[in-house]
DNA sequence: GTCTATATACCGATAGAC
DNA sequence: GTCTATCGGTATATAGAC
């Protein structure tokens, strides 16, 4: 198999990996067996577990930049596009209250270790933070856009560590519903 | 030493490692090394990892009971007594900045390691949970009180995240005054 | 109750044959 | 580009002297 390919599918094996076990608790062996490879080959793909992670998240930040792109396409208001980024906990519900939110999860885990990698998985973070800040100014809130994009943020990663501790699948529905009416009072 | 404080030292040492570095990554050498025992008499007093977990758990389900406790004499009405519990995030600022929430990040990563000790870290959430309820059934609220109740959870867990993640001050205290005026539209 | 020494397993990472 | 074999380190856990 060529090199390219292989290496798009051990990030990829990687990737879900990490969301459904966590960083530290993926071994090579894991992520090898995965994609049909032994140990040893892997090293000739990426020469440390940090790079393989470097990847990842590189790979997540493409996926949320074509998927942010997608929702400007789709819903034709700023309200419209906020709540496309407020339904995510729906449509990713099953992963959710399985694994919680792929982005939270990894870098509390990551400040948890310490590791060299958090400032740049901290930037899928800040990737949504700008899009919503942008989407607030829109809405005609420019001066306080950042602050309600943080909310909204805080909203989702909530909303995900309670439902991967309760599996609630109706609390779910009330915050969306709560966050919409929420939303409704700024729009204008 | 005696064995039951030297044991209380184990569990006081592991909790504060497993908050701060996570369950997995947090070694027998480590806790070993910081309450200063060998390795070898370690298992003198934890047979397994899993059974400090336990203790761990059992010592801040302790914990938490003996703080609601003080809140309910601290406190006067239902409303006062759940923003004690939402100002945890103002209290417990530094921390949170630096670990989290140290309930949603332990229930976290238990979930992907698929722990057997699952349920039990679940057992401090349904402690906040079914206080926070009684509270807002006394508030008058008896019908929703547990929708409440999960959302002031919800709340927490959201700010704990962000706050982890971009080590912002001035959104925690933002968020905060937020729930109060919720809380407010809830009082008679 | 505490220690050293050790068994056993797995981890990340490397070397070299093919 | 893939493999097997292996190194060095660390993990949990145990045995036994003191």
């Amino acid at each position: 198999m060529p090199a390219v390919a292989t290496r798009e599918q051990i990030v990829a094996a990687a990737d879900r990996l990490f969301y459904h076990h966590g960083y530290e608790h993926t071994s090579f062996a894991d992520i090898a067996g995965a994609v049909g490879l032994s140990r040893g080959n892997f090293y000739y793909h990426f020469k440390s577990k940090d790079a393989i992670l470097d990847a990842v998240i590189d790979a997540r930040l493409a996926d949320t930049r074509r998927m942010l792109e997608q929702w400007e396409t789709e819903a034709a208001t700023p309200a419209g596009r906020i709540m496309r980024y407020v339904e995510i906990v729906l449509t990713n519900r099953a992963d959710i209250q399985d694994y919680g939110c792929p982005v939270g999860t990894l870098t509390t885990e990551l400040a948890k270790l310490e590791h060299a990698m958090l400032g740049q998985a901290g930037r899928l973070f800040t990737l949504f933070r700008t899009w919503l800040r942008e989407q607030f100014a829109q809405l005609g809130h420019a001066e306080h856009a950042d602050e309600l994009a943080m909310h909204v943020l805080a909203f989702s990663q909530g909303v995900a560590v309670m439902a991967n501790a309760f599996h609630d699948e109706a609390f779910i529905q009330r915050e969306v519903d709560r966050m919409r009416e929420w939303l409704h009072t700024y729009e204008r």
